[in-house]
RNA sequence: UCGGGGAUGGUGUAAUUGGCAACACAACUGGUUCUGAUCCAGUCAUUGGGGGUUCAAGUCCUCCUCCCCGAACCA
């Protein structure tokens, strides 16, 4: 198995450890599996995965890793009705993408042979039987908590006759919901999952890889174990609500002719974060009834919507080995994937400028060449501070500028370092400029912003060593390339969507949405690749869409102090 | 109602297995800065509750409380 190099992930934390880590110490010390370490992601391919399957792929792939195993992917295609091949291949895509080479690929359909075999062992050894009631009253008869189960009346069927129905079943003779094969173990347990599980249903449908060779298919339960033992898995890693399943698990492999030692499951939390959802339902629900736009829309959890979104493959990977494993239900901060982001994207991405909502700035003292035109100037910055080998652009520097409408106030409020009549500022890597005058609209609106520049300021920095409170982004008018960005809000107005009513989609965010057109870009925009992710200075960190020409996806905000302050003021 | 699991700051995860509650995020102070970014410094919990054992308890015992999961021919 691998995974890309340039990420360390828990090399950054080498003592690091957490129960799973623990218990896998241990079976090593004790050579239970002779010292081996398998594990695989079993997804089901009828949907796509999010950030929540990024931490069982890491955790997968990480324990394999840090113990010189292996991790398989395999599809658990148990359930002709939903899955889909389309799925099985976005599923592969998304976690290459993340970083990962499964050392093997396979699917619970591969085993459908083998399981049918070990079922027809069990049926001759008297531990299963076809029941032939309606799904219903085998529910019914299933019992309660705290009540018994109440015993099948085909359960003491005998095994040659469970044999031929079960074959029957196999060969579609008969009609699907008519039986079902089921494990003969303890109708009183008082873990329902040991009350006579069902093994086998009937269903005539066509299955993504094996076609029309089945009419019956195997339940989780029955395949999930079996397939864990013929690939050789050691330790079988699945979310909490599986814990009741752990019994049936083992029961079923104690009743195999196994040649290895049993492989065991382990439970562990499954990732909750703030303002979203990893329910696969609830996703479902938000794509279907248009909520957004798609599966890979990037307000969405999903890694293909994070990925268009442009969170580094890599932030994902630390996030998911930072926050640990645990079986305490618990609900991360999404600032902390954020901050994650922020971190990653400081230290990559190339500073470009751009500027949302257009103001123009006129340098009215601006010198003109002979045919009375404004001379442009080509101002040199830095590609990215935090990392000199990426080197200088050049930016063309005129005497009409766009500025960001927020970085002008006629009227300012208190601490606002910008631009305002009669202040001084500096325009990034420009000159420093004074503004003299702004023209408004009839509604008091700023529509021109008039300023003298100081010409012994050139780049920026002023040399009789005053200090101007701020430094403002800009993009020359004539040579501004002209294109639109995406704003993304929460998915989410709640912190916890579904407490306030029960119903989450009621805490969906209607305006999780901002469309900006008419932005203003330096032209060296037009270099960037699809999908590239840059920082626009002082905004955030943008990526460039894929199809559409100067359309970019905020990918994170940067953080704001001056947002903060606002705040404070609103509260006070 | 029965079974299984869980509870450490605002959030999450640790604590050499009985020995000074640590780290990250968030928040708040302040400093640096040609991004109100980054960076740096500082502040912010005696561990769900009661009782017990012990020189010493987040950790052991005991009683209680609260939360999550489980009664698909889904996974």
């Amino acid at each position: 198995m691998t995974q890309s190099p340039s990420t360390p992930d828990h090399a950054n934390d080498p003592g690091r450890t957490d129960f799973v880590r623990d218990l896998v110490a241990s079976d090593i010390a004790t050579a239970r599996f002779a010292g081996r370490v398998q594990t695989r992601f079993p997804p089901e391919p009828n949907g796509f995965l999010h950030i929540g399957h990024a931490k069982a792929i890491v955790l997968d792939f990480a324990i394999a890793l840090e113990n010189n195993g292996s991790c398989f992917l395999r599809f658990d295609d148990t359930n002709p009705a939903t899955e889909d091949q389309a799925y099985a291949d976005a599923i592969c895509e998304d976690i290459e993408w993340l970083g990962f080479s499964p050392d093997g690929i396979t699917h619970a359909s591969d085993y459908f042979e083998q399981l049918y075999e070990w079922a027809e062992l069990l049926v001759t050894k008297g531990l299963a039987y076809v029941d032939e009631q309606s799904a219903d009253l085998i529910a019914e008869q299933r019992g309660g908590f705290g009540q018994p189960g109440v015993e099948s009346p085909f359960r003491n069927r005998a095994p040659d006759d469970n044999l031929r129905l079960l074959r029957a079943m196999k060969e579609g003779e008969l009609p699907e919901g008519s039986c079902v094969l089921r494990a003969k173990i303890d109708m009183q347990h008082e873990n329902m999952q040991l009350r006579d599980p069902v093994m086998y249903r009937i269903r005539h449908m066509t299955h993504f890889r094996t076609g029309d060779t089945w009419k019956i298919y195997p339940t989780y339960d029955w395949a999930h174990g079996q397939g864990d033992a013929i690939e050789g898995v050691t330790h079988s890693l699945c979310s909490l609500e599986f814990s009741d399943n752990r019994s049936l698990y083992d029961w079923f492999l104690e009743q195999l002719p196994l040649s290895a030692p049993a492989p065991y499951q382990t439970e562990f939390a499954r990732l909750n974060l703030t303002y979203t959802t990893t329910s696969k339902r609830q996703l479902r629900e938000i794509v279907e009834q248009g909520f957004v736009e798609g599966w890979d829309d990037p307000r969405l959890p999903t890694l293909r919507a994070l990925r268009r979104r442009g969170y580094p493959a890599s932030s994902i990977r630390d996030f998911c080995s930072s926050i640990g494993v645990a079986r305490t239900n618990s609900r991360h901060d999404i600032e902390l994937l954020e901050s994650f982001v922020r971190a990653d994207l400081n230290r990559s991405c190339l500073r470009k400028m751009a500027v949302l909502r257009p103001l123009k700035l006129v340098i009215t003292n601006w010198p003109t060449d002979a045919q009375n035109q404004p001379i442009v100037e080509y101002r040199s910055l830095p590609n990215n501070p935090e990392n000199e080998a990426d080197g200088q652009r050049e930016i063309p520097f005129s005497g009409e500028l766009w500025i960001d409408e927020e970085d002008f106030k006629l009227d300012p409020p208190p601490k606002y370092f910008r631009l305002t009549p009669g202040r001084e500022v500096r325009l990034r890597g420009g000159y420093l400029v004074t503004c003299t005058d702004a023209l408004c609209d009839e509604s008091g609106r700023p529509t021109e912003i008039h300023c003298t520049y100081d010409p012994a300021t050139a780049g920026g920095a002023a040399p009789d060593g005053r200090k101007v409170k701020a430094t403002i982004q800009w993009v020359s008018a004539v040579h501004a390339l002209e294109g639109s960005v995406a704003l993304y809000d929460r998915l989410f107005t709640e912190q916890v969507p579904g407490e306030r009513t029960g119903e989450p989609l009621d805490d969906i965010n209607q305006n999780s949405l901002d469309l900006i057109t008419g932005c203003k870009f330096e032209p060296s925009i037009a270099n960037l690749q699809a999908g590239e992710v840059v920082q626009f200075e002082r905004v955030g960190y943008f990526a460039a869409d894929a199809n559409r020409e100067l359309h970019f996806h905020r990918t994170v905000g940067l953080r704001d102090e001056w947002a903060r302050i606002q705040k404070q003021a609103e509260g006070s």
